[in-house]
DNA sequence: GCTCATTTTTCAACTAAGTTGCAAAATAAC
DNA sequence: GTTATTTTGCAACTTAGTTGAAAAATGAGC
């Protein structure tokens, strides 16, 4: 998603060392298209060189409370994570119920809605995620529908 | 939530039995005023007599499947469940960061909010799930604010 | 370069939610 | 009452994530 971002000066400005492992984690997210959930996170890392998983939950768990990614709870056990840099603003998500995968949403914009939300809300609300559910048109296509 | 059912009826209407635990698990939910979590459902029924999970877990999923409630994936690893009776169309939900409870934002339609996305996501959308995040008042109260 | 303090990564063990297959019990149909 | 079907329980398992403490890596001061 974001190649324009300076990773190790994102890590700097947070005091956190820019390691192997970070980098890599913020690169993941950085390339992927889509949120990923920790298993293909960490799946991807392993193509490279062993890690622990312990390792990536910290990691991600130090950036998720740093505001540098976003925890998305989607249907299921895992959690999934995306890339929260100035060119990711808020935006919702659409989930597969076939293959699991969670899309961005990014043409749309959560300001407008949460503007309609926070006139019932008020002030306490600190975050609005939307998750829309259904069938990727990948998913589509592999079972076309009976006419 | 909703003592206008009939849920002997309800569950008659989806040919399932109307025993003793399912009646509880509906009793349970309809007099919630929130969604409640899988263990809080558990806790409820074991005050009254014994139960395993198992049983709960497997009355859950099948009323999920049929329709008749609603699974909801906040924040956290439990699930959360509510009524899906024609009393509680499906609506936004405020989660708290403190204790975690999930209330209904029942004056939100969803309805509204989804005509605007399903704009964009064209007929693949089948569900709308949003959770706003924050403080609710129960906590705020025991944290002031300090000035 | 070497020493010491701090940060990062690993390891092993654990927790908690949810699942599976099958047996026991309850219920309905005959 | 006997039998078939549905519901519940039991035990064992899976999987995501957590914990605490040790080992390894790194950085600062010398
Ligand atoms: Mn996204
Ligand atoms: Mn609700
Ligand atoms: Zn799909
Ligand atoms: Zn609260």
């Amino acid at each position: 998603m974001s190649q324009w971002c300076n990773f190790r000066q994102l890590l700097g400005r947070h005091q956190l060392r820019p390691t192997t492992l970070r980098l890599r984690v913020l690169e993941i997210l950085g390339a992927a298209p889509q949120a990923l959930p920790v298993q293909k996170i960490l799946a991807l890392i392993r193509t490279e060189r062993s890690v622990n998983k312990v390792t990536i939950y910290r990691i991600l768990g130090d950036f998720c409370n740093l505001g540098i990614i976003r925890k998305i709870n989607p249907e299921g056990r895992s959690t999934f994570y995306e890339l929260a840099c100035e060119h990711h603003p808020p935006h919702p998500h659409f989930q597969c119920r076939r293959c699991g995968e969670v899309q961005c949403l990014e043409s749309i914009s959560l300001d407008h809605l949460c503007e309609e939300l926070k006139e019932v809300l008020g002030p306490g609300a600190l975050r609005v995620e939307i998750r829309v559910e259904g069938i990727c048109p990948k998913c589509q296509a592999l079972t076309p529908k009976k006419v």
